[in-house]
DNA sequence: TGCCAGGCCCTCTTTAGGGCCTT
């Protein structure tokens, strides 16, 4: 069964071929972190072998070369660990959508699956805070002075980075509403609405816990 | 930091178009 609460989730980030595994694209590289009542308690970092050379543009972007894919372990062999770290957990992402699609490929081409459901934290972002500059994950971190080291486009280092950033959104709803625990489904639930209604839903929320 | 896609979201909208985000 699925973690109910907010702060309990595997944040995870792709680094890939391409944007679109309908177009043959493949996952060369996984990251995620566990975080558990608030806290990362667990890493995972695969690189994994696509089974083809992937672009310059690609090794540019992310500093990931044919050289160490060619080293590393096959999706078949890499994905069902995956699974195994993820298992009963629900799922975060910068623009979620994206990493799900991968997610979904990668696991059709093995016996694994997982039961979790996906938060987007962009979407959140979206919602929570308007005046950014941007939603990117870069310019967030920056905006709200998360920890980085600096490294960028790596799965581990974005998906440390998409953490503190879910984590410093839930700071932010609970330092100005009266809510003890947020349940991950009202996270879920705030991210589709329109975000003129963000406020009241939560302040409807406070008042009901 | 480009192209391939797809979902979200805004607006000069809804019989549509284009920007944002992910690699």
């Amino acid at each position: 069964m699925s973690q109910r609460n907010a702060d309990t989730v595997v944040v995870l980030d792709f680094e890939t071929s391409g944007l679109s595994p309908d177009m043959g694209d493949r996952a060369i590289e996984i990251g995620a972190v566990l975080i558990e009542s608030g806290q990362i308690t667990d890493r995972f970092q695969q690189l994994i072998n696509p089974g083809f050379r992937i672009s310059g543009f690609i090794a540019d972007y992310t500093g990931i070369t044919n050289a160490m894919l060619q080293k590393a372990e096959k999706a078949q062999h890499v994905m069902p660990q995956f699974a195994e770290f993820i298992a009963g957990h629900n799922l975060v992402a910068h623009n979620a959508s994206f990493d799900q699609r991968f997610l979904d490929a990668e696991l059709a081409r093995t016996r694994a699956s997982y039961s979790g459901s996906f938060a987007c934290s962009m979407l959140l972002a979206r919602r929570l805070y308007q005046q950014a500059p941007n939603h990117k994950l870069g310019t967030l971190v920056e905006y709200k002075q998360l920890p980085t080291d600096g490294t960028y486009h790596r799965a581990l280092a974005d998906a440390e980075m998409t953490a503190y950033l879910w984590l410093q959104m839930l700071q932010d709803i609970q330092g100005q509403y009266p809510i003890e625990q947020i349940p991950f489904s009202l996270l879920q639930k705030l991210a589709k609405k329109p975000k003129g209604q963000v406020s009241s839903v939560l302040q409807k929320f406070a008042k009901a816990s």
